[in-house]
DNA sequence: TTACATGCAAATGTTTTGCAAGGTT
DNA sequence: AACCTTGCAAAACATTTGCATGTAA
């Protein structure tokens, strides 16, 4: 079912290279949003001698064919995705700053009001929720 | 039914400085949400001599007291907008960067199921649409 | 061979911090 | 007086850019 890192960068029609297999891997292991320093590491521990620069060119390539989501979870940088995953929103706990997924999302209907009513045309929508998580709650 | 920014000072318990009032008062002029710059100019054009070190402590003990919130659209910055704004989202142009309000949001009952299932507990949230604005759609 | 990708260093933009001085209550 | 707020300079981060070199197709 997964498709394998060389063959997502064919048919993207970009170029085969280390760091973009790489990346692509540990998008694919990771089923949360990663950050560059995360990218980073995976890199290393792989001892592919890569540079934070390549890291977020790779990523804006993938985000240029659509590979990739960029994500903003008020943090204060930037965390990616594979867009290949189904549609959902975020949970982020805001104690220990973990992050859950929710796959249910009924904004279809409320994008299609907001269309008419206003004139907008809605590319896309990025939902998150913050509050405490199961552990944090106590 | 505006309340004056030195009464909202007083009421959160908050030490009434000029740097205070007056960006409270910029904040209750913008329908839409404003960042630091924006709030700098401000200052600037009220001949208050002001620093954006102070700028930011202020949105700070602002946030800390509930007066403002502190949105992040995507810019790679905050905007902030007062937080007695009646509860809405935005539409954000992603060609020319102008920022609408929408209203409504029916996302309770969503957050209301998320916390049944999740036991994750929301504290607020966050939904943003992006896409092209009346005019950008040509 | 050609166009694109990478590495390194330096630059940029936003936000934060330390510390001394100033202002509010 | 006590404590909070401000100003300035410097630091801390995340991200971007320029340019020379390397590499996939």
């Amino acid at each position: 079912m997964k498709i394998e890192p060389i063959q997502l960068i064919k048919n993207n029609h970009l170029k085969n290279t280390a760091a973009r297999v790489a990346i692509l891997e540990f998008l694919q292991k990771n089923s949360e949003p990663v950050d560059v320093l995360e990218i980073m590491n995976y890199l290393k521990k792989k001892d592919l001698k890569t540079n934070l620069t390549t890291v977020y060119r790779v990523l804006d390539s993938f985000l240029t064919v659509g590979l990739v989501k960029k994500l903003e979870l008020h943090e204060g940088k930037y965390r990616y995705e594979l867009s290949s995953l189904k549609h959902h929103h975020h949970l982020v706990c805001q104690n220990c700053g973990k992050i859950e997924d929710i796959e249910n999302c009924s904004l279809e209907t409320l994008e299609e009001k907001i269309t008419k009513r206003s004139e907008f045309l809605i590319k896309h929508h990025s939902l998150e929720f913050y509050g405490l998580c199961k552990d944090c709650r106590k």
